[in-house]
DNA sequence: ACCACCATGTAACAGGTTACATGATTAA
DNA sequence: TTAATCATGTAACCTGTTACATGGTGGT
Protein backbone atom coordinates (compact mmCIF):
# COMPACT_ATOMS: atom_id res chain seq x y z
CA UNK A 1 0.00 0.00 0.00
CA UNK A 2 2.44 2.37 1.06
CA UNK A 3 4.99 2.98 -1.42
CA UNK A 4 8.87 3.24 -0.90
CA UNK A 5 10.21 6.63 0.04
CA UNK A 6 14.24 7.52 -0.42
CA UNK A 7 16.19 8.82 2.42
CA UNK A 8 16.19 12.47 0.93
CA UNK A 9 11.84 12.13 0.94
CA UNK A 10 12.72 11.12 4.76
CA UNK A 11 14.57 13.91 5.76
CA UNK A 12 12.01 16.18 4.48
CA UNK A 13 9.28 14.37 5.64
CA UNK A 14 10.75 13.96 8.90
CA UNK A 15 11.57 18.03 9.65
CA UNK A 16 8.04 18.96 8.24
CA UNK A 17 6.98 16.74 11.77
CA UNK A 18 7.91 19.52 13.58
CA UNK A 19 5.54 22.02 11.88
CA UNK A 20 4.13 23.84 8.30
CA UNK A 21 7.55 25.03 6.44
CA UNK A 22 8.90 25.75 3.16
CA UNK A 23 11.20 25.31 0.95
CA UNK A 24 13.83 27.68 2.19
CA UNK A 25 12.90 27.05 5.76
CA UNK A 26 13.78 23.03 5.02
CA UNK A 27 17.02 24.31 3.12
CA UNK A 28 18.31 26.52 5.90
CA UNK A 29 17.10 23.84 8.65
CA UNK A 30 18.96 20.82 6.93
CA UNK A 31 22.05 22.55 6.01
CA UNK A 32 23.10 24.15 9.60
CA UNK A 33 21.49 21.65 12.32
CA UNK A 34 22.56 18.41 12.06
CA UNK A 35 23.13 19.13 8.32
CA UNK A 36 25.82 17.05 8.89
CA UNK A 37 24.66 13.58 7.98
CA UNK A 38 21.91 14.91 5.80
CA UNK A 39 22.01 17.72 3.52
CA UNK A 40 20.11 17.93 -0.12
CA UNK A 41 20.76 20.98 -2.17
CA UNK A 42 18.83 23.62 -2.66
CA UNK A 43 17.64 22.55 -6.29
CA UNK A 44 17.05 18.85 -5.05
CA UNK A 45 15.23 20.10 -2.35
CA UNK A 46 12.27 22.68 -4.34
CA UNK A 47 12.20 19.81 -7.15
CA UNK A 48 11.52 16.71 -4.41
CA UNK A 49 8.68 18.93 -2.28
CA UNK A 50 6.07 18.67 -5.36
CA UNK A 51 6.58 15.37 -5.77
CA UNK A 52 5.92 14.82 -2.30
CA UNK A 53 2.50 16.62 -2.80
CA UNK A 54 1.66 14.63 -5.94
CA UNK A 55 2.35 11.52 -4.00
CA UNK A 56 -0.19 12.73 -0.98
CA UNK A 57 2.32 12.81 1.51
CA UNK A 58 1.96 16.44 2.05
CA UNK A 59 -0.28 19.26 1.36
CA UNK A 60 1.22 23.08 0.17
CA UNK A 61 -0.59 26.82 0.20
CA UNK A 62 0.61 29.32 -1.19
CA UNK A 63 1.19 32.57 1.24
CA UNK A 64 0.95 35.64 -0.30
CA UNK A 65 3.46 38.38 1.49
CA UNK A 66 3.89 42.03 0.91
CA UNK A 67 7.52 43.34 0.81
CA UNK A 68 9.22 39.92 0.48
CA UNK A 69 8.54 37.06 -2.45
CA UNK A 70 5.49 34.77 -1.80
CA UNK A 71 6.02 31.35 -0.39
CA UNK A 72 4.59 28.15 -0.18
CA UNK A 73 4.30 26.47 2.96
CA UNK A 74 4.26 22.50 3.43
CA UNK A 75 3.01 19.98 5.55
CA UNK A 76 2.90 16.54 6.33
CA UNK A 77 -0.22 14.39 5.74
CA UNK A 78 -1.45 11.17 7.54
CA UNK A 79 0.07 8.87 4.75
CA UNK A 80 3.13 10.99 4.65
CA UNK A 81 3.61 10.16 8.51
CA UNK A 82 2.73 6.84 7.40
CA UNK A 83 5.27 6.20 4.99
CA UNK A 84 7.69 8.03 7.08
CA UNK A 85 7.11 5.84 9.94
CA UNK A 86 7.80 2.98 7.39
CA UNK A 87 11.11 4.55 6.44
CA UNK A 88 12.11 4.83 9.46
CA UNK A 89 11.95 1.41 10.83
CA UNK A 90 13.15 -0.21 8.11
CA UNK A 91 16.71 -1.74 8.72
CA UNK A 92 19.58 0.76 8.21
CA UNK A 93 22.07 -0.32 5.49
CA UNK A 94 25.43 0.73 6.30
CA UNK A 95 27.96 0.58 4.05
CA UNK A 96 31.91 1.14 4.84
CA UNK A 97 33.44 4.16 2.97
CA UNK A 98 33.83 5.01 -0.60
CA UNK A 99 36.64 7.69 -0.42
CA UNK A 100 38.67 8.96 -3.18
CA UNK A 101 41.24 9.33 -0.96
CA UNK A 102 41.24 5.34 -0.42
CA UNK A 103 41.62 4.84 -3.92
CA UNK A 104 44.22 7.37 -4.42
CA UNK A 105 46.34 5.64 -1.83
CA UNK A 106 45.65 2.27 -3.09
CA UNK A 107 47.47 3.19 -5.99
CA UNK A 108 49.79 4.49 -4.29
CA UNK A 109 52.47 3.34 -5.66
CA UNK A 110 51.48 5.68 -8.81
CA UNK A 111 52.59 8.78 -6.82
CA UNK A 112 55.53 10.73 -5.14
CA UNK A 113 55.12 9.70 -1.29
CA UNK A 114 55.21 13.28 -1.19
CA UNK A 115 51.98 13.78 -2.97
CA UNK A 116 50.55 11.13 -0.75
CA UNK A 117 51.95 12.31 2.57
CA UNK A 118 49.84 16.06 1.54
CA UNK A 119 46.50 14.47 0.87
CA UNK A 120 47.03 12.25 3.96
CA UNK A 121 47.96 16.23 6.00
CA UNK A 122 44.74 17.41 4.25
CA UNK A 123 42.52 14.79 5.63
CA UNK A 124 43.98 15.01 8.85
CA UNK A 125 43.14 18.50 9.25
CA UNK A 126 39.59 18.53 8.27
CA UNK A 127 39.45 15.76 10.29
CA UNK A 128 40.57 18.08 13.15
CA UNK A 129 38.58 20.75 12.08
CA UNK A 130 35.29 18.88 12.39
CA UNK A 131 36.51 17.40 15.77
CA UNK A 132 36.91 20.49 16.88
CA UNK A 133 33.93 22.31 15.63
CA UNK A 134 31.46 18.95 17.25
CA UNK A 135 33.39 19.06 20.43
CA UNK A 136 32.99 23.19 20.54
CA UNK A 137 29.54 22.55 20.03
CA UNK A 138 26.84 23.01 23.04
CA UNK A 139 25.51 19.71 24.26
CA UNK A 140 22.54 19.34 21.79
CA UNK A 141 18.92 19.50 21.95
CA UNK A 142 17.93 16.18 22.39
CA UNK A 143 19.52 12.94 23.24
CA UNK A 144 19.28 11.53 19.79
CA UNK A 145 20.70 14.64 18.39
CA UNK A 146 23.64 14.24 20.66
CA UNK A 147 23.82 10.37 19.69
CA UNK A 148 24.79 11.56 16.09
CA UNK A 149 26.96 14.28 17.31
CA UNK A 150 28.89 11.69 18.88
CA UNK A 151 29.15 9.57 16.18
CA UNK A 152 30.61 12.33 14.02
CA UNK A 153 33.16 12.93 16.69
CA UNK A 154 34.21 9.09 16.93
CA UNK A 155 34.44 8.97 13.13
CA UNK A 156 36.67 12.12 13.08
CA UNK A 157 38.89 10.67 15.94
CA UNK A 158 39.32 7.34 13.78
CA UNK A 159 40.43 9.47 11.05
CA UNK A 160 42.68 11.48 12.66
CA UNK A 161 44.38 8.09 14.16
CA UNK A 162 44.30 6.67 10.74
CA UNK A 163 45.99 9.51 8.85
CA UNK A 164 48.58 10.12 11.37
CA UNK A 165 49.70 6.22 11.32
CA UNK A 166 49.44 6.62 7.73
CA UNK A 167 51.41 9.55 7.24
CA UNK A 168 54.13 8.14 9.42
CA UNK A 169 54.00 4.91 7.05
CA UNK A 170 54.51 6.71 3.94
CA UNK A 171 57.31 8.88 5.75
CA UNK A 172 58.94 6.15 6.28
CA UNK A 173 59.68 4.67 2.82
CA UNK A 174 60.56 8.18 2.10
CA UNK A 175 63.67 7.57 4.60
CA UNK A 176 64.75 4.02 3.00
CA UNK A 177 63.34 4.50 -0.58
CA UNK A 178 64.66 1.23 -1.95
CA UNK A 179 64.72 -0.91 1.22
CA UNK A 180 66.41 -3.92 1.09
CA UNK B 1 44.97 19.76 -22.26
CA UNK B 2 43.92 17.21 -20.26
CA UNK B 3 40.18 16.78 -19.27
CA UNK B 4 39.20 15.18 -16.20
CA UNK B 5 37.83 12.66 -15.29
CA UNK B 6 35.91 11.03 -12.45
CA UNK B 7 36.70 8.35 -9.43
CA UNK B 8 35.42 5.90 -11.82
CA UNK B 9 37.20 6.66 -14.36
CA UNK B 10 40.51 6.51 -12.43
CA UNK B 11 39.51 3.39 -10.77
CA UNK B 12 39.78 1.32 -14.26
CA UNK B 13 42.59 3.37 -15.47
CA UNK B 14 44.60 2.67 -12.26
CA UNK B 15 43.97 -0.80 -12.46
CA UNK B 16 44.47 -1.01 -16.11
CA UNK B 17 47.80 0.14 -15.23
CA UNK B 18 48.66 -3.45 -14.31
CA UNK B 19 48.05 -4.85 -17.76
CA UNK B 20 45.39 -5.03 -20.21
CA UNK B 21 41.91 -6.61 -19.01
CA UNK B 22 38.93 -6.95 -20.29
CA UNK B 23 35.43 -5.41 -18.41
CA UNK B 24 34.94 -8.89 -16.84
CA UNK B 25 38.82 -9.18 -15.12
CA UNK B 26 37.99 -5.10 -14.03
CA UNK B 27 34.92 -5.96 -12.21
CA UNK B 28 36.28 -9.09 -10.34
CA UNK B 29 39.25 -7.30 -9.08
CA UNK B 30 37.04 -4.24 -8.39
CA UNK B 31 34.69 -6.36 -6.41
CA UNK B 32 37.70 -8.89 -4.31
CA UNK B 33 41.10 -7.13 -3.85
CA UNK B 34 40.56 -3.82 -2.23
CA UNK B 35 36.77 -3.03 -3.62
CA UNK B 36 35.98 -1.97 0.30
CA UNK B 37 36.86 1.50 -0.78
CA UNK B 38 35.37 1.03 -4.64
CA UNK B 39 33.40 -1.07 -6.29
CA UNK B 40 31.62 0.08 -9.45
CA UNK B 41 29.00 -2.73 -10.94
CA UNK B 42 28.98 -4.48 -13.89
CA UNK B 43 26.76 -2.38 -15.76
CA UNK B 44 28.75 0.67 -15.17
CA UNK B 45 31.91 -1.05 -16.17
CA UNK B 46 30.92 -1.64 -19.28
CA UNK B 47 29.13 1.41 -19.62
CA UNK B 48 32.65 3.46 -19.23
CA UNK B 49 34.93 1.45 -21.02
CA UNK B 50 34.27 2.62 -24.23
CA UNK B 51 34.32 5.79 -22.79
CA UNK B 52 38.10 5.78 -22.08
CA UNK B 53 38.59 4.45 -25.27
CA UNK B 54 36.67 7.29 -26.82
CA UNK B 55 38.43 9.98 -25.10
CA UNK B 56 41.88 8.02 -25.90
CA UNK B 57 42.96 7.11 -22.19
CA UNK B 58 42.70 3.76 -23.40
CA UNK B 59 42.55 1.13 -26.81
CA UNK B 60 40.21 -2.02 -26.83
CA UNK B 61 41.24 -4.77 -28.94
CA UNK B 62 38.85 -7.78 -29.69
CA UNK B 63 39.60 -11.09 -28.33
CA UNK B 64 38.22 -14.36 -30.40
CA UNK B 65 37.90 -17.17 -28.14
CA UNK B 66 36.50 -20.84 -29.01
CA UNK B 67 34.22 -22.27 -25.74
CA UNK B 68 34.03 -18.96 -24.10
CA UNK B 69 32.59 -15.65 -25.44
CA UNK B 70 34.41 -13.60 -27.22
CA UNK B 71 35.91 -10.72 -25.12
CA UNK B 72 37.21 -6.89 -25.64
CA UNK B 73 40.64 -6.09 -23.92
CA UNK B 74 41.76 -2.61 -22.94
CA UNK B 75 44.70 -1.37 -22.62
CA UNK B 76 45.68 2.45 -20.91
CA UNK B 77 47.17 4.99 -23.74
CA UNK B 78 49.98 7.50 -22.48
CA UNK B 79 47.38 10.21 -22.22
CA UNK B 80 45.30 7.52 -19.73
CA UNK B 81 48.30 7.83 -17.46
CA UNK B 82 48.35 11.13 -17.97
CA UNK B 83 44.80 11.76 -16.72
CA UNK B 84 44.90 9.51 -13.90
CA UNK B 85 48.25 10.87 -13.11
CA UNK B 86 46.19 14.37 -12.61
CA UNK B 87 43.77 13.01 -11.04
CA UNK B 88 45.95 11.08 -8.34
CA UNK B 89 47.35 14.65 -7.52
CA UNK B 90 44.25 16.65 -7.04
CA UNK B 91 44.11 16.91 -3.24
CA UNK B 92 41.26 14.78 -2.01
CA UNK B 93 37.74 15.44 -0.40
CA UNK B 94 36.58 13.84 2.12
CA UNK B 95 33.59 14.21 3.62
CA UNK B 96 32.21 13.41 6.63
CA UNK B 97 29.55 10.22 6.49
CA UNK B 98 25.97 10.68 5.09
CA UNK B 99 24.83 7.32 6.15
CA UNK B 100 20.84 6.78 6.56
CA UNK B 101 21.43 5.67 10.11
CA UNK B 102 21.72 8.77 11.14
CA UNK B 103 18.90 10.45 10.18
CA UNK B 104 17.00 7.71 11.67
CA UNK B 105 18.42 8.24 14.83
CA UNK B 106 18.23 12.10 14.59
CA UNK B 107 14.46 11.27 13.85
CA UNK B 108 14.55 9.14 16.90
CA UNK B 109 11.17 10.60 18.73
CA UNK B 110 9.26 9.06 15.86
CA UNK B 111 10.21 5.81 16.63
CA UNK B 112 10.19 3.17 19.35
CA UNK B 113 13.17 2.84 21.25
CA UNK B 114 13.50 -0.62 20.91
CA UNK B 115 13.17 -0.55 16.84
CA UNK B 116 16.02 2.22 17.06
CA UNK B 117 18.07 -0.31 19.78
CA UNK B 118 17.97 -2.76 16.73
CA UNK B 119 18.77 -0.50 14.08
CA UNK B 120 22.26 0.26 16.32
CA UNK B 121 22.64 -3.69 16.65
CA UNK B 122 22.35 -4.12 13.52
CA UNK B 123 25.27 -1.37 12.40
CA UNK B 124 27.49 -2.76 15.67
CA UNK B 125 27.03 -6.20 14.05
CA UNK B 126 28.30 -5.61 10.66
CA UNK B 127 30.95 -3.74 11.84
CA UNK B 128 32.40 -6.13 14.06
CA UNK B 129 32.17 -8.72 10.50
CA UNK B 130 34.02 -6.39 8.89
CA UNK B 131 36.63 -6.05 11.63
CA UNK B 132 37.15 -9.90 11.91
CA UNK B 133 37.41 -9.90 8.05
CA UNK B 134 39.92 -7.18 8.37
CA UNK B 135 41.81 -8.39 10.99
CA UNK B 136 41.71 -12.02 9.21
CA UNK B 137 43.24 -11.29 6.18
CA UNK B 138 46.65 -11.58 5.14
CA UNK B 139 49.57 -8.83 5.72
CA UNK B 140 48.24 -7.56 2.40
CA UNK B 141 50.25 -6.94 -0.84
CA UNK B 142 51.83 -3.70 -1.00
CA UNK B 143 52.37 -0.99 2.02
CA UNK B 144 49.84 1.41 0.42
CA UNK B 145 47.26 -1.61 0.01
CA UNK B 146 47.92 -2.10 3.50
CA UNK B 147 46.89 1.56 4.39
CA UNK B 148 43.65 1.37 3.03
CA UNK B 149 42.77 -2.15 5.73
CA UNK B 150 44.01 0.06 8.45
CA UNK B 151 41.46 2.84 7.34
CA UNK B 152 38.51 0.05 7.17
CA UNK B 153 40.00 -1.15 10.60
CA UNK B 154 39.75 2.21 12.30
CA UNK B 155 36.54 2.93 10.74
CA UNK B 156 34.86 -0.41 11.66
CA UNK B 157 36.36 0.25 15.48
CA UNK B 158 34.53 3.77 15.32
CA UNK B 159 31.66 2.26 14.75
CA UNK B 160 31.60 -0.35 17.18
CA UNK B 161 32.81 1.92 19.63
CA UNK B 162 29.76 4.54 18.39
CA UNK B 163 27.05 2.13 18.31
CA UNK B 164 28.04 0.30 21.87
CA UNK B 165 27.22 4.14 23.29
CA UNK B 166 24.41 4.49 21.70
CA UNK B 167 22.56 1.47 22.31
CA UNK B 168 23.87 1.99 25.65
CA UNK B 169 22.05 4.96 25.53
CA UNK B 170 19.10 4.98 24.03
CA UNK B 171 18.51 1.40 26.75
CA UNK B 172 18.61 4.33 29.39
CA UNK B 173 15.73 5.89 28.19
CA UNK B 174 13.60 2.18 28.03
CA UNK B 175 14.44 2.25 31.87
CA UNK B 176 13.42 5.50 33.16
CA UNK B 177 10.75 6.60 30.12
CA UNK B 178 9.67 10.05 31.44
CA UNK B 179 12.89 11.04 33.14
CA UNK B 180 12.15 14.25 35.34
C1' DA C 1 27.45 51.26 -2.59
C1' DC C 2 27.37 46.60 -1.52
C1' DC C 3 26.13 42.44 0.60
C1' DA C 4 23.12 39.14 2.93
C1' DC C 5 18.57 37.48 3.39
C1' DC C 6 14.20 35.95 1.63
C1' DA C 7 12.20 32.79 -1.88
C1' DT C 8 11.54 29.77 -5.89
C1' DG C 9 12.65 27.52 -9.53
C1' DT C 10 14.74 25.59 -14.48
C1' DA C 11 18.15 23.25 -17.45
C1' DA C 12 21.86 20.56 -18.39
C1' DC C 13 24.53 17.17 -17.03
C1' DA C 14 26.88 13.38 -14.31
C1' DG C 15 26.82 9.35 -11.90
C1' DG C 16 24.84 5.28 -10.54
C1' DT C 17 21.42 1.22 -9.68
C1' DT C 18 18.32 -2.79 -10.94
C1' DA C 19 16.51 -5.79 -13.87
C1' DC C 20 16.56 -8.02 -18.22
C1' DA C 21 18.78 -10.71 -22.02
C1' DT C 22 21.84 -14.34 -23.92
C1' DG C 23 24.40 -18.65 -24.04
C1' DA C 24 28.30 -22.11 -23.99
C1' DT C 25 31.45 -24.71 -20.74
C1' DT C 26 32.75 -27.06 -16.73
C1' DA C 27 32.82 -28.75 -12.10
C1' DA C 28 30.05 -30.83 -8.11
C1' DT D 1 21.03 -31.64 -12.95
C1' DT D 2 22.27 -27.69 -10.96
C1' DA D 3 25.14 -23.98 -10.36
C1' DA D 4 29.11 -21.21 -11.20
C1' DT D 5 32.23 -19.11 -14.55
C1' DC D 6 33.06 -16.59 -18.58
C1' DA D 7 31.50 -12.43 -21.14
C1' DT D 8 28.96 -8.33 -22.74
C1' DG D 9 25.63 -5.36 -22.91
C1' DT D 10 20.69 -2.48 -22.98
C1' DA D 11 16.76 0.05 -20.91
C1' DA D 12 14.52 2.31 -17.54
C1' DC D 13 15.07 4.78 -13.62
C1' DC D 14 16.59 7.54 -9.65
C1' DT D 15 19.49 10.72 -7.35
C1' DG D 16 22.17 14.46 -7.27
C1' DT D 17 25.16 18.60 -8.62
C1' DT D 18 26.21 23.19 -10.89
C1' DA D 19 25.01 27.07 -12.98
C1' DC D 20 21.62 30.31 -14.35
C1' DA D 21 17.63 33.48 -13.51
C1' DT D 22 14.95 36.94 -10.80
C1' DG D 23 14.18 40.72 -7.60
C1' DG D 24 12.76 43.36 -3.38
C1' DT D 25 14.24 44.59 1.62
C1' DG D 26 17.29 45.87 5.14
C1' DG D 27 21.60 46.44 7.37
C1' DT D 28 26.80 48.29 7.39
Amino acid sequence: MTAKISATDAALLGLLTHGEQSGYDLQRTSETSGGFFWAPTKSRIYAVLPQLVERGYATSRDVVQTGRPNKQLYRITRSGRTALQAWLEEPPVFEPERAPILLKLYLGELLEPEVLIEHVRKVRSEALALKRRLEAQPPAESTYAEITVRHGLEWARAMIRWATGAEQEIASKLGAPTAR
